[in-house]
DNA sequence: CCTCGTTATTTGAAATCTAAAGTAATTTCG
DNA sequence: CGAAATTACTTTAGATTTCAAATAACGAGG
């Protein structure tokens, strides 16, 4: 019913250019409903880069590494991050690299295990980011406003379930 | 009543590790539900990402670009498909101009504006893409899989609410 | 026609990111 | 113990990505 995808072309000034303009009617819903998910995942990101350098003239991964060391004060190994941030370990390796060189990051040897590294956020990384986290969740709430309560409760319940089958554990 | 948070480190073995990690009990839930987003939303780029890689050896923005340029035979100018594919303009001629080696794009100028082009996909590249398409809806109809058919729909419908939001149309 | 502001695209620099190979330390197991 | 497999991280090469500046062409006014 919704999103009838006739001709693109009558109703172009409407509708908003994005990646669901590639999706096509034969296209199953799943792929529709992928698009979409990747489509408002792209808004916010976007959004949020912007403010960031705005305000704060620093980078989203950045700000990504220094959040999770933010809630880890004890620390979190290179592998740790990279899980957590979802992306390659040699990626956490330049960024964490670049945060140490401005003092914002320090890389303490784990005890235990001298292939591995403890990254923790120094004092000046600790304030720097308090900072930025507040503002930074103003936005979050500010992009996510549109919705009401219900509706972020149930979408945060559909991810949760979407996000426990992706992780394989399709039995929940 | 989800989620307690409690302890990270108690439940460590069985909590997937991501960017909702990050979140804290005192988060306000909108930046909850954004890390959701953001972790689902990565799970399946990297899936899909690396079936590409497997089965066609071929990067995602690559095919990206080519899906956009599948359902518009006419040809889209390049900034018609920055703002689809949701990213910078000469993001877009960087992969534009690789394409456009590998043979599988050709850049027609615009009848009409000389400033612009109009990037299509040759045969060779519309051939290859078909032959991606398939294989990949079926991927995406395996990752959504875990979801019912009611649930599939409802989050179809929630991120089409806050699509409509973040493009600035609050009173849809 | 000419100038000015806008638009479409490219270029350049720096950062991010992946994939794969390389290094070093740990663990496993015979 | 000691070789083999694993694990943690880095390095390398190449691709992607953003941002800002530059180029070129359009469009409106005078």
């Amino acid at each position: 019913m919704e999103d009838p995808l006739l001709p693109l072309a009558d109703k172009a000034d409407v509708l908003p250019l994005d990646h669901e303009t590639r999706a096509h009617g034969d296209d199953h819903e799943a792929l529709r409903l992928w698009l979409r998910l990747l489509t408002c995942t792209n808004l916010i990101e976007s959004a949020i880069r912007a403010d960031l350098r705005r305000d704060f003239d620093v980078t989203l991964p950045r700000f990504d590494l220094m959040a999770q060391l933010y809630r880890h004060p004890a620390g979190l190994k290179m592998g740790e991050l990279s899980q957590r941030l979802m992306v390659t370990g040699g990626n956490v390796t330049g960024i964490a690299d670049q945060l140490a060189k401005e003092g914002l990051v320090a890389r303490d040897s784990d005890p235990g295990d001298r292939r591995a590294w403890r990254l923790r956020l120094t004092a000046a990384g600790r304030l720097a980011f308090a900072q930025m986290a507040a503002r930074h969740e103003g936005w979050v709430v500010d992009l996510m406003r549109g919705l009401a309560d219900t509706e972020r409760a149930q979408l945060y319940a559909l991810l949760g379930r979407l996000k426990s089958t992706l992780c394989g554990t399709t039995e929940v």
